[in-house]
DNA sequence: ATAAAAAAGCATGCAAGCATGTTTTTTTGT
DNA sequence: ACAAAAAAACATGCTTGCATGCTTTTTTAT
């Protein structure tokens, strides 16, 4: 839906100047996660999104036939720029703890993920909602998985250290956030929570004993 | 506003016959609370609340002038159930890491933190709501330091290391649930992150060195 | 190549549904 | 009988989806 394709010739396959719909469309989503990091989603209604993208509710009702349609297609983007940003991070500084720890929080400071969580909180009481999400979130979990075990060759001996290594740093993490955003913690804890949590990691990984070691290593 | 007093009389300090009155305050706090938890604060609206009470409108009108009205008595509620289960908790475990870790992580299982946490969430860009939670968030958090420190008094030597652990074991804890409600994580981890949590705290104990030390004590 | 036809983008207006708060009426209890 | 509690009725505002008309772009046909 997020992507169907306006009438495809055979010849020419860019999509000349009606690819002017797919801008459209995208300023339509990019007001739509302005609008979640701003106001929430319950407040989060047509008129608004509308005014924020600067068209007329019509012209937003004829790419998305309903503000449910946004919604999806929003969740669908945010999928998409997630996954893309996990594989960039991961891919640049491989072996090195430090500078993925705090590249997946650089990632937690842009308004996708505020955006992400208030459509996760929602998606806890609108069945549709989660309908779209669970699915993602269990897509997300995966490959985050996978490729840690593929960054990591040597820590697949141990699988449980290194799920729960990867499952720490993104909970914690992004807890972290959320206490944040919500005034549930003070913003001076945040620097000495990630340093313990980058040594945790380490300490998790394999050759570190069964439970924890001081070693400012690596 | 919250605890508007019913026209408090010099003379006879028990309600007399309208204490029936606080009963049905109380079935509506306790309506709005199970709403919350099911339905989540959007879709938390006015008639659902007074049904789930087995009331009229009209009726939760006549006891909360509002629905913010409602939700502000809601919130101190909710909020004085937090401080007595945090003090009854400590109080009944001194000392005993694994059993306060296990009887917060019980805590967050009920109802309240739900409830809690989709009006702190809704706080976040909700002005009039933001300005009744964040000084109740403030006080809690100073409380729990507070106590904290009067619990482990050899920690307060380094209190560094005591505001840490006390950050780490709530916003872990608290994120491990919210992802789970979320979907962002699965059941499995729980239990291992909060093992984990429990030898990261007693890591931090004063006399254990500057990282972690593995040690099954306690 | 140019004009007519078709389609897509866009804006305005309208009616229905729902939540809110106020007011009025009925019931209950002392 | 009197006052508080509960129920019902009412009026307002807001969001939503749909339908209508206008403009611009792309296609088709001569």
């Amino acid at each position: 839906m997020a992507t169907q394709a306006k009438q495809g010739n055979a010849k020419t396959e860019p999509g000349r100047q009606s690819l002017k719909s797919a801008a459209t469309r995208a300023r339509l989503i990019d007001a739509t996660i302005r609008c979640l990091v701003q106001h929430g989603y319950a407040n989060t209604v047509t008129p608004m999104v509308a005014a924020e993208a600067g068209l007329s509710r019509g012209a937003m009702l004829h790419h998305f036939a309903s503000g449910d349609a946004l919604i999806r297609a929003t969740i669908v983007e945010l999928h998409e720029r997630r996954l893309k940003a996990f594989r960039r991070a991961s891919q640049a500084h491989v072996g090195d703890v430090r500078a993925m720890v705090r590249d997946y929080w650089q990632q937690l400071q842009k308004p996708g993920f505020i955006a992400f969580q208030e459509l996760a909180m929602a998606a806890r009481t609108d069945a549709a909602l989660a309908e779209i999400l669970l699915p993602l979130q269990a897509e997300l979990t995966q490959k985050f998985q996978a490729l840690a075990g593929q960054l990591y060759p040597d820590w697949v001996q141990e699988p449980e250290r290194l799920r729960l290594a990867m499952a720490l740093s993104q909970i914690l993490m992004e807890g972290i956030q959320i206490a944040s955003l919500t005034g549930a913690m003070d913003k001076s804890l945040i620097e000495p929570l990630l340093d313990f949590l980058e040594m945790s990691v380490i300490a998790l990984r394999p050759g570190q004993g069964t439970g924890m070691t001081m070693k400012t290593e690596q």
